[in-house]
DNA sequence: ATAAACTTTCATTTTTTTTTGAAAGTTTAA
DNA sequence: TTAAACTTTCAAAAAAAAATGAAAGTTTAT
């Protein structure tokens, strides 16, 4: 396999994956291009790359840079903006998770506290409707609590956790 | 809020999460209806209650027991199959874990692997792509790794990584 | 102040995903 | 074996999500 092919597999692979966990592929897509690459990308090049539109290359970005995984460079006597990924895998790691906690758990949580705060009335039917979403709620809070405390761990989180794991 | 009120709302935000996470809306509401229910229910009564067609709820039916997560249970003198969710919260947070290690990381692993053994040339750029998706193989293969182990603490896996963590 | 070089926005179009529903398939009871 | 009571399948329709592209907006150099 010669360099062009396996960068074409990595983002379309980037972009599959993205798509299975709720991520738009392009988005995924633009993303898995500014990993690997070694300089910053201009929009242009992206837009060429990838064959997508300018909005479409312009609102992945921004959406990118909203989830604080992708910068904006300016270089130096040039007008074009440019951009670059985060390239720390922990330091990627940690920011998707804080932001899907925020953005999706912390909302879900919220639900979860009300539903399950209805006054159980005698059928078995809501009284196990409340256990459960009781339960859920608890299971839910923990899992995000302790996501929190691992990747606050912050250099080497996930070796941190592996040694830990282990002994 | 009455609790019929409080079940509809479990049920839409339990599925519009599934949504977010890839998983579809329909599926992630049939399992979120099953979770609540102390008995099983009926296709029909799933219909009903969702308000979706015959065909959608027999499709989305088969995904969640493929994914392992419902049953189908017979009652005796009964022709109709009535269908039950996995309720213990560690055992189904196992099963869709496993399911989307196999399904959707493992094969982005062999994926990584392969476009990370190219022959890296003279320029940076190549170098660059080998250094990125090399750290990224071993990290997701780590981060699976992680997870397997976590979850075969078996019972009350969350709680035992809790107290792991702590100390 | 002007205009060139860019980027962003958003109504419209396209693509993708999901849902429908009727026909085909299956199981059970008589 | 027949038929009633179900479930599954899948081509077509509908809905949802994503992409386009041109107009509007912004920035910078002169």
């Amino acid at each position: 396999m010669e360099f062009k092919e396996a960068k074409n597999k990595f983002v379309q692979t980037w972009g599959a994956l993205g798509s299975q966990w709720g991520i738009n592929k392009t988005m995924a897509q633009i993303h898995a291009l500014l990993m690997v690459s070694s300089e910053p990308v201009s929009m242009e090049d992206i837009m060429e790359e990838l064959q997508i539109s300018r909005g479409n290359a312009s609102m992945n970005l921004r959406a990118l840079m909203d989830w604080g995984i992708v910068y904006k460079e300016y270089k130096a006597g040039e007008r074009r903006e440019f951009f670059t990924a985060e390239k720390d895998l922990d330091e990627l790691a940690v920011k998707i998770s804080r932001e899907r906690s925020k953005r999706e758990i912390k909302p879900a949580l919220k639900v979860l506290k009300e539903v399950s705060s209805i006054e159980a009335n005698a059928t078995a039917e809501e009284k196990h409707f409340v256990e459960q979403t009781t339960k859920l709620y608890d299971f839910v809070l923990k899992a995000d609590n302790v996501l929190d405390k691992i990747t606050e761990y912050k250099d080497n989180w996930l070796t941190k956790l592996v040694i830990k794991i282990m002994k």
